[in-house]
This record gives C-alpha cells, sequence and structure tokens, in this order.
DNA sequence: AACTCGGGGAC
DNA sequence: GTCCCAGAGTT
C-alpha cells in the first residue's frame, strides 16, 4: 500500500474537527495558516473564530486600521504575521480586486506567505500537488525514513521538500498534507509518540532501530538576551497617562506601552528618578513607587525580560493625553496586559 | 547561514 | 528548566 494510502486511511477515521477543515474558502484558510505558524492549534483556535466574525470577507480586513489588526492579534505573538495578513489584505483588494491568488506561484508573493504557507493553500482551496512542509512533517519524515539530516539546515530544508513532494497524493493533496500534518500533531508527537498503536510501525526506521528519541535532528540551539525593563506608569490627577507605539525594529512592533528605562542590569529607584529620560519627563514634583516588589520575569523565546512596573504619580503632564478607562483600547505585549488586568481589573 | 520575531503548553 | 508549535523575513 502507497504510503499516502495507509496515510489518509488513518486520518479519516481521527481527524480532528476544525473550523477551517469546513471550508476551502481561501481567505479563511489563508487566515488559519498565518494563525497556525508556529502556533498550537489550541492557542489559534479563538483567535481564528473572533476573526472570521469579525472580519468575514478579505474587504472586511482591508478596511480595518493596522492597530484594530494588531489589539485583536495580541496575546498571539509574533506581531509582524498581523502587520503582514493586514497589508496582503490591502494588496489583494487593492491589486487583485479582491479575488484571492489561485496559484502556488501566486500565493507566495503575499507578505507573509512563505513555501509552507503557499502550499497549504494551494492545495486545500485549489487543489495544486504542493506538498506542505512544516514541524509535524519534518518529525514524520524524518522517523519514518530515517533521516539524519538537520531539519533547519539549507541541506535539510531542500532534501525535505524534495521527499514531501514525492510522497503526496496528486488527487487530493489537501487532504494528504492535512492528514500528515494531523498525524505529526497528535500520533507521531515529539514527546512520547504513540508508536505501538501507529500504523506505521511495521516500516518505520526510527521505529525499528530505536531512533525515535533521536530524529528529527535539529542544529543548535538559540541563546537567551537578558533585557531590563523599567515602566513608567504615570497617573495625572485627571486620570491620563503616556502609551507610545513601539516602532522600528525589534519586539513588539505597532503595540504600545508605557514610557520605558531600559538598562543592561536592575537599576534602584534613585537611578530611575537621576536618568535623563526621567528628568525629561518629569521637570515637576513627582511621587514615585515600584508596584512589583520583585522583577517580573517575561520569557520571549530569544529574550527575558527583568521587569518594574513604576508607579509616578505627578498633578498635570502635557505630554499625558491618554485617559486610563480608554487604555484597553490599545494593544499591548501581554506583559503589559497583564500588569493592567492586575492593576485595573475594571472595564 | 545565522538571527530575529511571542506566547504558551507539555513534560 | 527544555522543547517546540500548521514559519517567515531580515541581515
Amino acid at each position: 500500500m502507497k504510503f499516502y494510502n495507509k496515510l489518509i486511511y488513518w486520518y479519516l477515521k481521527n481527524k480532528r474537527t476544525l473550523p477551517w477543515r469546513e471550508t476551502q474558502n481561501p481567505y479563511f484558510i489563508w487566515l488559519s495558516e498565518i494563525m497556525l505558524q508556529q502556533t498550537r492549534v489550541a492557542q489559534g483556535l479563538s483567535y481564528y473564530l473572533k476573526f472570521t466574525t469579525t472580519f468575514p470577507t478579505v474587504f472586511d480586513l482591508a478596511k480595518a486600521d493596522e492597530s484594530t489588526v494588531l489589539k485583536m492579534w495580541q496575546g498571539l505573538g509574533y506581531y509582524s504575521r498581523a502587520r503582514n495578513l493586514h497589508y496582503s489584505a490591502k494588496y489583494i483588494v487593492n491589486e487583485l480586486n479582491g479575488v484571492f491568488p489561485s496559484t502556488y506561484k501566486e500565493i507566495i508573493k503575499l507578505k507573509g506567505v512563505g513555501d509552507y504557507t503557499a502550499s497549504a493553500i494551494a492545495s486545500i482551496c485549489f487543489n495544486e500537488p504542493t506538498a506542505v512542509v512544516d514541524g509535524n512533517v519534518y518529525r514524520v519524515l524524518s522517523r519514518y525514513f530515517g533521516i539524519y539530516t538537520a531539519i533547519n539546515s539549507t541541506e535539510g530544508i531542500k532534501e525535505f521538500k524534495t521527499l514531501a513532494q514525492s510522497l503526496i497524493d496528486k488527487k487530493q493533496p489537501g487532504t494528504y498534507n492535512q492528514a500528515i500534518m494531523d498525524f505529526g500533531a497528535t500520533q507521531c508527537k515529539p514527546q512520547n509518540p504513540l508508536c505501538e498503536s501507529c500504523p506505521f510501525n511495521d516500516s518505520c526506521v526510527a521505529f525499528e532501530k530505536n531512533l525515535v528519541k533521536e530524529l528529527p535532528v535539529k542544529e543548535k540551539k538559540i541563546k537567551v538576551r537578558k533585557r531590563y525593563f523599567n515602566y513608567l506608569v504615570i497617573k495625572t490627577e485627571d486620570q491620563k497617562t503616556i502609551l507610545s507605539e513601539r516602532k522600528g525594529k525589534g519586539i513588539w512592533q505597532g503595540l504600545y506601552q508605557f514610557p520605558l528605562i531600559e538598562s543592561d542590569k536592575s537599576i534602584n529607584q534613585k537611578e530611575i528618578v537621576n536618568s535623563e529620560k526621567f528628568i525629561d519627563l518629569f521637570p515637576n514634583e513627582t511621587t514615585i513607587s515600584l508596584y512589583n516588589k520583585k522583577e517580573i520575569i517575561h520569557k520571549l523565546s530569544h529574550q527575558h525580560l527583568y521587569t518594574s512596573f513604576w508607579i509616578v504619580e505627578t498633578k498635570s503632564l502635557k505630554k499625558a493625553t491618554i485617559s486610563w478607562n480608554k487604555i484597553k483600547q490599545f494593544p499591548v505585549p501581554v506583559l503589559v496586559a497583564n500588569f493592567l488586568e492586575e492593576f485595573q481589573p475594571k472595564n
């Protein structure tokens, strides 16, 4: 029996019921695929429902402000996905008359769409036999065929794409692609895969040679940068504060935060008050107090942010233009959202 | 080729 | 703590 027949047989019996499996609307499939990049189904699901409800068509998404899109994306991470999604929605509306491109070659031109996403959309929506290679596919193929090539090397990326392409069922590429991903997610899992009940355990190289735990091979690990964030949470007597948008490179582009004093180590209240930024911001009298006694360690994949929130009260401040009761309309990082939730449970 | 971009869940 | 998730863009 061919590889794809066995796989699709498994899929038809074991597939998860998911909302984006009920449609071939390329706009919906696109939304789901962008959201699920480096994101578990369980985490992306509610965002998918929220987006498809609020923006039922690409025209609705294109019409929205970027800030609105980011607010809806808040908490999902990798915010460039939301910015690129919005950019591409406007492109589809303005340049393509709202018609979603229908071939891999055209789909991959969209910003935020790479080989994986273009293959997924082309196969699921337009029946084009382009094989997806995501983390699940790397794992399934490296184990089944006993391949040691690092999945994040240039060579590995090429090798696995070619292999995946040779295995696809050209008559039902969309079903095949979803099958191999679902199989990787629920059966051939990273840890404790269900080999004893696996339909491939009579022909899987890794199972036969007891290499399941060694595969797939991945090169090098990331190193984590430590940063020290001191947020100045301003409260004026007329209930205003300052939020500013993060611009340029780095994390959280387009999201908002309180005025930030960053340092390369922990700093105390005296150092805050004597800093250039603080003096520039508050020429007049203020009261400052540390909100969290212990630094909050916010962990990103490449950075650990040691964070202190400083409550700064002052009579009035010209730059403080944002009312506290409107603060939750702004897209903010989870680090800031968590603080606001505790500091201002209302709204 | 290496780095950067979030947040969370499973172990 | 470690790994990694329906990856892509930039340097």
